[in-house]
DNA sequence: AACAAACATTGCATTATATGCAACATGAGT
DNA sequence: ACTCATGTTGCATATAATGCAATGTTTGTT
């Protein structure tokens, strides 16, 4: 089916204007998308009217507007899955003493939804709303591992340690399912190790994962065990907290 | 200038989904715009195609999707106003039991831009990324007297107590600009009471505004002021953490 | 102060896209 | 098996969107 090409330029505009921290002008919105700039003008003015941009009256550059938060915002804020998690999250941070997170799958890749930070002054964020890729973090293996979506058709690079052979990831993933939890070796950020598992919901769905990141230097290869077990066994809490009952689950979720 | 027809549909779609708790068929979003189910159906996908909906495997409907996160909660970050309002968020719910609320003035609104529970079982949430109006909030009418921005051209009522009329509104203003801090006697919604106070940059700039909300049976007429003079203190002490220097400030910005 | 350059907006004729209609495929209900 | 509703697709047509040129405004240079 083809796309409405000025719906198109209008959803790319908002892409654009995320990575532009001063806000643009219409010339540099019209040469980004190669189109003309009345064209620009008209665009970021029916935008501009319905809220997703706001324009600088001094400057006339154009930037995000609130529609945008309004909507994202209630968007997250009906994933019931973030009020469940959240003292489970912070249970990890307690536990681990590392960063703990929350993700959910979305538009083929990994949506981080919610986060509890540590104490510790050298720590891994992940903001709220970033989609990261699956084959190269550990929430993303989980969703691979533990879920019913298909790998993606293209392994990115990101590190000189990302996976990028589909056999060799098939490999892993079949790992992580008798480990029951997933390793990110610094895959997707160098100097970063995360844990993750699974979230189950009372019908055995995957609906989430939960995990913890920190610096390669903490979260050691040593350690990674003990890390996992954490994250493993809380995930479980959560998710019988959710109803899922792991006796009626099949035996490749557990990780015996 | 004309909108461009297209693009305002597919954001017209974006709200529709808003208040569509389970998602809508294309049938219905058709219905809604009064368009051809056809034109309806390339619209979404086109929304699709660039994650701002999700359409259901099983069901076919179409709900809000993750770049709506993404984008809104981008945005959200970048505001470096809520960072260094957030201690001063926690310490107006210690010292005044209720909860606590930042805003900042967009598209003509209040827009709530970050919040802090109290411990209180019967509490007041106001939604980060809610628009509210400015004529009846605390929040509101602190952008009305103490920024640079004019009086909506309507008041809408949404409770008894809701002032409609622009003279008596007028008044208000004066007044709350004398005393250096709003109020909402349930005006916006019945039985809840608020305060708020500006919050100044280093250029003597209205930037927000942080205040307080609870139940009408907590936050008494007889405690307004004693409420106020918290809140204004409390936004004082925010303001000059941002660099803001009262000494400059004319004296139209001081309660006293 | 005058001028040039860049930017943003607007009018308008033309072109290309978006549209609605009809047909088709699929699924649900009887 | 049949009917109905939904969603998608092909296609001809109508309309909106487009780009060009003109205009107005602002900024920077001389």
């Amino acid at each position: 089916m083809a796309e409405i090409q000025s719906l198109a330029r209008g959803l790319k505009i908002l892409n654009l204007l995320e990575h532009a921290r001063n806000g643009m002008g219409t010339t540099e919105v019209a040469n980004q998308l190669s189109i003309d700039k009345s064209s620009a003008s008209r665009l970021l003015h029916t935008l501009a009217n319905y809220g997703f941009v706001e324009q600088d009256e001094d400057t006339s550059r154009y930037s995000l507007g609130p529609q945008l938060v309004t909507l994202g915002q209630h968007l997250l804020n009906r994933i019931t899955l973030r009020d469940h998690a959240r003292p489970y999250l912070h249970e990890l941070v307690d536990k681990t003493g590392e960063c703990a997170h929350l993700a959910i799958q979305a538009q083929k890749q990994t949506l981080y939804i919610d986060q509890v930070e540590s104490t510790a002054a050298l720590r891994v964020e992940s903001e709220i709303g970033t989609l990261s890729p699956l084959h190269c973090t550990a929430l993303g293996k989980v969703m691979l591992a533990f879920g019913d979506c298909r790998l993606p058709d293209e392994f990115k690079t990101f590190t000189h340690r990302t996976v990028t052979d589909r056999s060799t990831l098939e490999a892993q993933l079949a790992q992580t399912e008798l480990r029951g939890y997933a390793i990110d070796d610094e895959e997707y950020n160098y100097g970063v190790r995360c844990v993750a598992a699974p979230v189950y919901d009372h019908r055995g769905a995957l609906v989430g994962a939960i995990g913890i990141s920190g610096p390669a230097g903490r979260v050691t290869l040593e350690r990674i065990d003990e890390f996992g077990t954490v994250v493993k066994d809380t995930a479980q809490a959560l998710s019988a907290r959710l109803g899922f009952d792991a006796k009626l689950r099949s035996s490749s979720s557990q990780g015996e």
